[in-house]
DNA sequence: TTGTACGCGTTATCAT
DNA sequence: ATGATAACGCGTACAA
């Protein structure tokens, strides 16, 4: 591999000509802007990103950690990332955290010791206390997902109550007045948070909830179907349900149609995240909206503003849900 | 930032010292050892690993490239990749291709710029020889999802004719005899190798397949709709459909109840890939298993070992693919 | 077993 | 506008 060195032989320049062709920082002449170029071109001259990182001391490289790698959320949100880095130039390293206190720090510390210029966490675990001392350090991190007030500019959030809300609001604008609600981990602030939105909205239309049709789930199906399973031993009416998230619906849904019940005629149902599923089972759920792609980008373009000095960029902290309407929730 | 240079000082050593104490290959006394390893602990000592990468020439770090980063399949591939890499303390860059030669060919040339101490690739656009090319340079790549006969050490596939067998197999030990196939874009290998395992089982089975029973889509959903109309605008009578992937499957299965058809009563599907949707759609999809999870894993393995001389990993270069009964099939 | 000294390929600070 | 030259933090012959 040719070096800057070789270039600025072969150009008749010195290396920091050669240095300063590629960087686009000082003026050069023409004239020799070209012979640089020209002995790049012949020696199919590349830069050797490490050294150019050691002298720079920038990584141009921005750290991801998600949950999971699988799965259909974190996907669209690193795809969101990738392509807005991609875009600037700065590479993603991802590491997986798999919403474990112990894991997603040691993907942290992985992460650091890799010098990337910033990060970009989806973290669960972790304690607020623990990230607003690694805020401190020189590392930036940026939130996604997560809301901790001392750190509001870093936080990338989604307004998981309004959220929750509107679900609820549907159901109940559609005539229902019996609803049960499978929620996630209540240790989890979304979780809390979309449970609070569906309360709001019950007390706005004058409904008290009744804790009995209350099931706290895992996020996933197969809690979905083990909270629908309670949620009918109870054997008290309700004509809907709002699930905290779309695979507990999906859960809830099959359990569902196993008992008879016909969905949306007997249940109206609606979801949380706008995942792909969403449209596959039937009938087709209707849902919350998560717009984690965009927030992915939001969170890259905020790295790219603070860290990489693209001034022009907008930013924008929390995102706001929006109702999908499908299939599975119909009127009285 | 502490550097080796003030670990050194702190404990009373040289340079070269601490470097040996921290990559543990140069005999060095108890004692020393020990003093290093305490001056690194006072002084929070983390090596740089930027620097060693330009002083060893090794990045420890792999390149991955992937078609998209969302959807259902990249994800379980990822994180195969990831867990491996990651134990052995090397770290994932990713890149997307878009299953578009040049955007694949932008990809590579930017995990190339990057570094890495070898390429893990999907690609799918790119030709044959152009990969042929990049794997006689000096970076190591590594082929998930596609077989060429001059890098089969390189490639970790599956073996999709006999997948493809599989699922019609499986059709015609049902007794049924009308089967249609919904194919995937013919120009991809694997679309090819599924069809090719499709007609091998006919054969076997003493029937010859109508080519108006084929239809050609995009291994899309949206594509197995449309397929599926086509199809059925044939009024050709069949009990069974076979589809190159489950995305399509769930296309035409939506089309099948629209136009009133029962799955699996009126229609029999089988899917190919097992991604998730195949168990939440309704019904839940029986298909070909592909153990996509597995195979990045493995791919990550033939780095850890060829790269990084991780003598005792095993490796295996082709997988077979299992079907996976479900609710869609039935006999006649 | 331990230390010296050079090289890795850049960037950046001086001069000129 | 261009050229020397010193960092950047570490690995590794070679020497002791």
């Amino acid at each position: 591999m040719a070096t800057i060195y070789q270039v600025s032989e072969l150009a008749g320049v010195s290396l920091a000509t050669v240095s300063r062709v590629m960087n686009n920082n000082a003026r050069v002449s023409e004239a020799t802007r070209n012979k640089v170029l020209d002995a790049m071109a012949q020696l199919g001259y590349r830069p050797n990103s490490i050294a150019q990182s050691l002298a720079s001391n920038r990584s141009n490289s921005v750290g991801i950690l998600v949950s999971e790698l699988h799965g259909p959320f974190y996907g669209e949100m690193l795809s969101g990332i990738e392509n807005e880095c991609r875009a600037a130039g700065k590479h993603v390293i991802i590491a997986a955290g798999h919403s474990e206190a112990e894991s997603e720090k040691d993907g942290i510390e992985f992460l650091i010791s890799r010098n990337c210029d910033a990060l970009i966490l989806h973290v669960e675990a972790v304690s607020d206390d623990y990230l607003i001392k690694l805020a401190g350090g020189k590392l930036p991190i940026v939130l996604i997902n997560r809301y901790i007030a001392k750190l509001a500019d870093n936080c990338i959030s989604l307004d998981n109550e309004l959220g929750g809300y509107l679900a609820t609001q549907q159901l109940l604008q559609q005539g229902h007045t019996q609803l049960a609600y499978i929620a996630g981990p209540m240790w989890k602030s979304d979780a809390k948070d979309r449970y609070a939105g569906h309360l709001r909205a019950m007390a706005e239309h004058g409904l008290t909830f009744n804790p009995a049709l209350l099931a706290e789930g895992d996020f996933r199906d197969s809690g979905g179907s083990a909270c629908m399973q309670r949620l009918l031993a109870t054997k008290l009416p309700f004509t809907a349900l709002v699930c905290a998230n779309d695979e507990m619906a999906a859960g809830a849904m099959e359990v569902a149609r196993e008992q008879g019940l016909q969905v949306p005629q007997d249940l109206s149902i609606v979801g949380f995240d706008n995942l792909i599923l969403a449209r596959y089972i039937y009938p087709k759920l209707t849902t919350i909206d998560y717009p984690i792609g965009e927030m992915g980008r939001m969170a890259a373009r905020w790295v790219l503003k603070n860290i990489y000095q693209q001034q022009a960029l907008q930013l924008k902290n929390v995102f706001e849900p929006a109702l999908v309407c499908r299939d599975s929730a119909c009127s009285l």
